[in-house]
DNA sequence: CTGAAAGCGCTAACAA
DNA sequence: TTGTTAGCGCTTTCAG
């Protein structure tokens, strides 16, 4: 007998990008690949002692599950594919953060796109995604977005849920806010200290937040009997530079107003930053409520006095809602709408 | 001749998940899968006429073209795999933004793996990631990361960037910024000033950035003739929580400090907060200089003095030399240190 | 408990 | 210019 014993398993580390198969892994043990496969998922089928030394040299050889093989046999690829607009943004990240954990938590990876509010790149990106075959995707349209524009995803049979923003006419699941009843707190707030002239900063009818949000604040101070200035209404994407640009409008309206309400958390910063360019301050001489609860609204100073929408939640819950769409696809719709919290900081009080 | 015709192509949609694939394609036309393959992918070998039919066909069926079965062919995703610990710092999120703009110009998607400076974790991640065989990867990694701890997936082949951190003795790409010279800048700034008690907040030794940053301050400190008070100096993550514990601690030494600086925005922007708790204020009785110059930082009040990183051009940078490396595996190694730019605002002043 | 064989949808030689 | 064929790496009957 020589010196090198009767070849024991010899595993050579592959050169080069990964070449460990099934096959390789089968005829090293001469066994089939049926064998491996199940040994390697743990099925009950393949002995014991099989399965461990099956994943004993699996793990000697370096071997690494390829997922393009199993998805094309199997029709599923644990990935789920999210579209958002702009991760930049805290809220989407935060959104984002959230749906990550909680599919991680499923052993699906997430499949990325994004589209910065432009239709005809959302249209690229989400069919792109969708030549990944995730199991499933977690979109919130870009502004302006209609049912016919994703009627094809739709009707391609994708699990989809639509995240924060909707659009209707889909019948597709849905969780976000209860944007309607936040607003409205936010205007008896701002009401109950006394403001009449309360503008409404970055509005916008494209999307389904924006177009809650404004309409909740005219519902708001109808409610009150207050008149509705379109001087006091500034519309555009929530983003810090409008809320900049907005307030500085609003505040060159002929009668200016003592508050504003901003469709989310950056608009407002951008507004605070406006105000003091002014000279102005907020929660001393005018009252900012912001829309989000971004981890940053705390804190700036002031403190940011907004609507927190849980977003941690939000992303969780929609991961949850899409697992059980994929696992039933013809389950009925799910819907849900958290209900916003005021949260009372630093930047609103009575008005001069 | 019934009504119905010579059977026109009658192009059905798939009920259900989309079932229309080259071979059905095919048989409409009476062609080979290869040469729709081909017509698909514009190649000059089909004929004008030929692939015009083709692409009509398709789109009219809803054709949806499977990745995974090419990558099974060709070893190839077009997916970038992205390593992340947070991606609800902004900094990170600024990361990624730039990446996904620049890898998607060229028709890749990205996978995102995230796992909160946790070792175990990104092992996990991103062993999962490269399942999907990503045609490369893009990797921040975790504190504490060790070449061994990502040694297998190089050796598998995958080609990897390294982003913002390094972990050395890899040989892997990177791009990153200068850490040292944007401190020593921020050091300079800050002792020309007049500041000869400098604390530090959020040292941390097992990121490259953070021993850069940390070893910085002790040069600057050195350089000068100035001592190096472990009293002024707080160990930590970079967070917002934690720069607000760490301010609070180091005034509380025997010798207090005048300045701080910060390992990033969020723990300045934190910091800041923690100094207001105190009854003091940045840019008035103490000073602050930040690192990265996130979103946030120019709208702060006092607007954040800072580093500014050029995340833009970092993310960006890391994506072409990773789709260089793809394309030539064996080049020799690429490194790119971006200089930082301090940027001078509001949260430094001269000491009291 | 294990193996043989077929096939997921695509691309790449090679032939015609 | 187009068709034939084989096969990427995996899972899944179905036999044994």
């Amino acid at each position: 007998m020589n010196a090198d014993g009767p070849s024991p398993p010899s595993p050579t580390p592959p050169a080069g990008r990964s070449r460990v198969t099934l096959q390789i892994i089968a005829d090293h043990l001469s066994v089939s690949t049926a064998t491996v496969s199940l040994a390697l998922r743990d099925s009950p089928l393949v002995a014991e002692a099989t399965r461990g030394r099956v994943r004993e040299i699996a793990r000697q050889m370096g071997y690494s599950y390829n997922r393009s093989a199993a998805a094309l046999r199997t029709d599923r690829t644990n990935i789920i594919g999210v579209g958002f607009h702009d991760i930049t943004n805290p809220y989407f990240a935060e959104l984002l953060a959230a749906i990550d954990g909680a599919t991680a938590a499923y052993g699906r990876s997430i499949l990325l796109g994004t589209y910065a509010e432009d239709l005809e790149r959302q249209e690229r990106v989400l069919n792109s995604l969708a030549e990944y075959r995730p199991d499933g995707m977690i979109l919130c349209p870009a502004g302006g977005s209609t049912a016919d524009s994703l009627r094809h995803l739709v009707d391609a049979g994708v699990p989809i849920v639509q995240l924060s923003r909707e659009v209707p006419g889909l019948g597709l699941d849905f969780v976000g806010a209860d944007d309607r009843h936040g607003i409205l707190q936010a205007m008896e707030h701002l009401i109950g200290l006394g403001h009449r002239r309360i503008a409404f900063l970055c509005a916008n009818e494209s999307i389904s937040t924006g177009r809650n949000r404004y309409h909740a604040y005219r519902e708001g101070l109808t409610a009150h009997g207050l008149s509705i200035d379109p001087a006091l209404i500034y519309f555009a994407y929530g983003t810090r530079e409008n809320g900049l640009k907005g307030i500085q409008q609003v505040l060159d309206a002929p009668a200016p107003p003592t508050a504003a309400i901003c469709m989310n958390d950056l608009s407002a910063f951008g507004a605070m930053l406006g105000l003091r360019h002014r000279g102005r301050e907020a929660g001393v001489d005018f009252s900012i409520v912001g829309c989000d609860d971004v981890k940053e609204a705390a804190q700036w100073f002031p403190a940011l006095t907004t609507i927190h929408n849980f977003q941690n939640q939000m992303g969780a819950k929609s991961a949850e809602f899409l697992l059980r769409r994929i696992a039933e696809p013809a389950a009925p719709q799910q819907r849900l709408l958290l209900t916003p919290e005021l949260v009372l900081r630093g930047t609103t009080c009575p008005p001069r």
